[in-house]
DNA sequence: TCTGGGGTCCTAGGACCC
DNA sequence: TCTGGGGTCCTAGGACCC
């Protein structure tokens, strides 16, 4: 038995905790670069607003509708998802930290009433954190996903689903003639795995209920679609086929990639931006004790805008696997010499490494034509605690440019709240 | 004027091996 | 005249997730 905790309208309630004013308006927490709505309050839902909309297409409703938009402030919803997942990890014996606003926790053997345990846990994260969530239960992860979208949205839309399913919806609980009628109510597309590619085929076949797609034959639907897509059937079905992952593994690739607040052209600002992305990609694969063997560069143009289009990437393979700032940023940059042209209006530019291995996994060589490079983990080692305690950018690569002037290419965030969590100087004040 | 960032898994097809 | 079968590894691309 799997339950499914999350935040409702993660960011924009983390935003509530420290701003009551936003309380019962619409309000959205936009994109890097200000591009567009991530996070909706369900006043803004019911504007309209669809998740993802750009900005640019809704902030007219600053006016007709009093919508407020706000910059995504990352720091704060990252202490904040901190707070309640150490909350969470009381329901039950192992939790999977799903993503920044969602766990699975694994509830078997836990005695007593779950929906009431579920609903005590809610009240004691919206205490201690300010945080409204909801809960789904089923007895796989499929399931409690599915239960979680039940009680969210008996919650906001009353009438959708019986009323006693809101907030905490424990489908293991139900009778089987209420079972199915929550399965027949719901789309194939809110199904977790089911996207909207493979939701059109479904519905092209007939199958546009969660009803429906439990009826299909597992080893058919294989045959027709994939092994993923069977997996889901089954789990649908009560079969678990997804495992719960409590200890995260190592990432098997780490990316950095900005769009640019306004067109770049130069290669110098470039040579900038990709400098800053790969020291950034560095120390988290640092973080995880990792060394990459392959290091890719891409710069492109917008693919919305008409003028000429540039999109090009390159890989860049490593003499041995490193995690020195130095020896990635050099690659990264000598892939950005190979690829660059001048002439295009560049809109986003990223570096990601790749073939990531354990450091204590590394194949060790012999020295036989010269001497191997200097061991700089110390250095690194020191540059990340600076970096870490006087903040990111105190200690940069000479290419990164000098951290004074203001740079065109950093995105924009004209809209960003204060780091009320993590940083001294903007914890809030109360007032006598 | 203006459209995010960071991941994972699966499959098909080519190159290569014996 | 007549040219196999079985396997692995790698990569690119598709689909999905939040």
């Amino acid at each position: 038995m799997y339950a499914l905790i999350d935040g409702n309208n993660f960011y924009v309630s983390c935003e509530r905790v420290f701003r009551p004013s936003l309380n019962n308006i619409p309000v959205v927490v936009l994109s890097n670069n200000d591009g567009c709505a991530i996070a909706r309050s369900n006043e803004a839902k019911a504007l309209g607003i669809k998740m993802g909309a750009p900005w640019f297409q809704i902030r007219h409703l600053q006016e007709s509708a009093g919508l407020v938009a706000l910059s995504a402030n990352f720091a704060l919803y990252g202490d904040m998802s901190d707070r309640m997942m150490s909350l969470i990890g009381g329901l039950g014996h192992t939790q999977e930290v799903y993503s920044i606003d969602e766990s699975f926790v694994e509830l078997s053997g836990i005695p007593g009433d779950l929906v009431e345990r579920g609903h005590r846990m809610r009240e004691r994260i919206l205490r201690w954190t300010g945080l409204p969530t909801c809960i789904g239960m089923g007895a796989t992860k499929t399931l409690a996903k599915l239960a979680n979208h039940v009680a969210k949205t008996a919650e906001r839309k009353p009438g959708s689903y019986p009323p006693h399913l809101a907030a905490v919806c424990h489908l293991g609980a139900l009778a089987a003639h209420e079972l199915q009628a929550v399965f027949a109510a719901t789309a194939v597309t809110e199904v977790w795995g089911i996207g909207p590619r493979i939701g059109r085929q479904l519905q092209e076949a007939g199958v546009s209920t969660v009803q429906e797609l439990t009826q299909l034959d597992p080893a058919s639907v294989r045959r027709r679609w994939s092994v993923v897509l069977e997996r889901t059937v089954r789990e649908l079905q009560g079969l678990p086929c997804i495992a719960l992952e409590d200890c995260p593994p190592a990432k098997q690739e780490i990316a950095c990639t900005r769009s640019f607040g306004q067109a770049v052209t130069e290669l110098q600002p470039l040579e900038e931006a990709i400098t800053s992305f790969a020291s950034r990609a560095a120390e988290k694969l640092r973080r995880q004790d990792s060394l990459a063997a392959q290091i890719l560069t891409f710069i492109r143009t917008s693919p919305f805008r008409a003028d000429r289009q540039y999109s090009r990437s390159i890989l860049v393979p490593l003499e041995r696997p490193s995690s020195d700032t130095a020896v990635l940023v050099q690659a990264a940059l000598a892939g950005l010499h190979a690829i660059y042209r001048p002439g295009y209006k560049l809109a986003k530019a990223g570096v990601m490494l790749l073939d990531l291995c354990p450091t204590s996994l590394v194949q060790e060589e012999l020295a036989l034509a010269h001497d191997p490079p200097p061991d700089r983990s110390r250095l690194m080692a020191a540059l990340d605690s600076l970096n870490q305690r006087y903040g990111r950018g105190t200690i940069l690569m000479g290419s990164g440019g000098t951290g004074n002037q203001p740079k065109l290419w950093t995105m924009k965030q004209e809209r960003r709240t204060p780091r009320y969590t993590t940083r001294l100087a903007d914890i809030p004040v109360a007032a006598a």
